[in-house]
DNA sequence: CCAAAAGTGTTCCGTCTACACCCATGA
DNA sequence: TCATGGGTGTAGACGGAACACTTTTGG
């Protein structure tokens, strides 16, 4: 019986059973030091770097199994987190990498072991802000930190190209829904929202037009002028309100008149 | 072991290993009478309505199980066939209704049935011309054919929630890749491929504007006339550039002057 | 000649783009 | 007072919407 022939290991979920052959696996984004980067962990194995995933309970939500592997690796809760694509080819290569980190854990392996199985793996892509994540290893792990996406590190599997893939669903998404909320601190200069916007979309920006523009939205509200020592103008600061914010990311961005 | 307990059944595939607890279902647009419409499959058992869907071969990639399937369904082959979304709520009731299916075909159920574990489906939709199509009901069907989106009958599970997810991806999709290639004969009037944007989007759009737009994109290349027999002036029939089509379709619309 | 639908042109208006100009700030 | 970067203004290009006018066709 397949209840059975799950394993009930307790690599993500204590003991609970797990849906067969899928796995998730999340793309965290973050921005810093006018980079964007991505959460990744290195394998005690081989030294090379994978996505934060895991697996789905048998009686989990999709979502919900998405929330629960990001707030493990982050501690954080409640951020930006959608589901982009599913990687389906059956020559995604987990099995040749995957024995070695299994090895470490010192779980068995057959042939016809869970693990070894085919996995087809669903794509989650999040926003996040950099300064609030405490990056946690999990067990199979030597390290769980940041990489810049434009310079990432050795990947293992397919997980370069699921970054890719991920990073185009959120250019995609600029065009239509808003962008920042969970990526800055509360209050923020234009500035700092405009170097997000060119850091994700890989281009420069009009300083002038991309403040008309966001402005026109109605989701930034004007705090108070910020000084910050520097001998120049100080910028004013604005926060998303909120309301309108998550208005616009359920009805697509359109300008109120 | 986790083979033992898959079925060898032959619903889909001979007697090929499925991967467990992953379904697919396919969305498959047709246009008729100035009607958007998706092909569906009556149960026998109930007679509910469900979308043409199936399983995933152990050693199958996901999309041409999506292509194996629709062309079971419909004789056709190389059309255009996307992944929209998967649906993965643990709340997902196949349940109920599968039972029925299953006892028709006089399956055994148990409650560690195969059949009865929680399933994801992963979502695809296509667009395929309405005329070269041969429906095939399934062994569990007593009709596949065609049914207007606008009042579908009533339907099974969550399908009906997959096909507005489906056209709502179908409608973003208009917004920056062309469409009406595999929807439409080889040569057809522009006004053709304006009401399939205007079935697709539920709006009309002005016949001027929608020719300037669609012509400007390049990706269209003017025929002979089509003398209709009608009382009015015969408008030119227009087909697709492949190599400009599929382009588009690659790297998204954009006029090139 | 007429109705119907195709084809073409025009005007209006809002948005995007590029760039110029002024303003505040600390050195 | 100077350099730096923030804030604002504006002219031109571009694209969409609305609508008018012309052309072709069969009756």
């Amino acid at each position: 019986m397949l209840n059975q022939s799950s394993p009930s290991n307790d690599l993500q979920t204590g003991s609970v059973q797990l849906l067969p052959a899928v796995s998730l696996d999340n793309v965290i984004f973050g921005f810093h030091h006018n980079e964007l980067t991505v959460l990744l962990l290195q394998a005690k194995s081989n030294q090379g770097w994978m996505l934060p995933g895991g697996f789905i309970g048998k009686e989990e939500d999709l979502d919900s199994a998405a929330v629960r592997i990001l707030t493990a690796r982050t501690g954080l809760t409640n951020v930006f987190l959608q589901q982009f694509y599913v990687f389906g080819s059956a020559k995604r290569n987990r099995k040749e990498h995957l024995g070695d980190v299994l090895q470490t854990l010192g779980i068995e392996l057959t042939a016809e072991s869970w693990f070894m199985q085919r996995f087809i793996t669903i794509g989650y892509y999040a926003l996040v802000n950099y300064d609030q994540v405490i990056p946690h290893p999990d067990e199979t792990s030597l390290a769980c930190s940041w990489q810049a996406v434009r310079e990432l590190p050795p990947m293992l599997f397919d997980h370069e190209h699921i970054i890719a893939k991920a990073l185009h669903a959120l250019r995609l998404q600029l065009n239509y829904q808003p962008v920042g909320y969970t990526l800055l601190p509360k209050e923020f200069p234009l500035k700092s929202l405009q170097t997000v916007y060119e850091t994700i979309l890989g281009r420069k920006l009009d300083r002038s037009n991309f403040n008309r523009k966001l402005l026109s939205y109605g989701i930034l509200e004007k705090k108070e002028k910020h000084y910050s020592g520097a001998s120049h103008k100080a910028p004013f600061l604005y926060s998303f309100r909120e309301d309108m914010y998550f208005k616009a990311l359920e009805n697509g961005l359109e300008k109120d008149f």
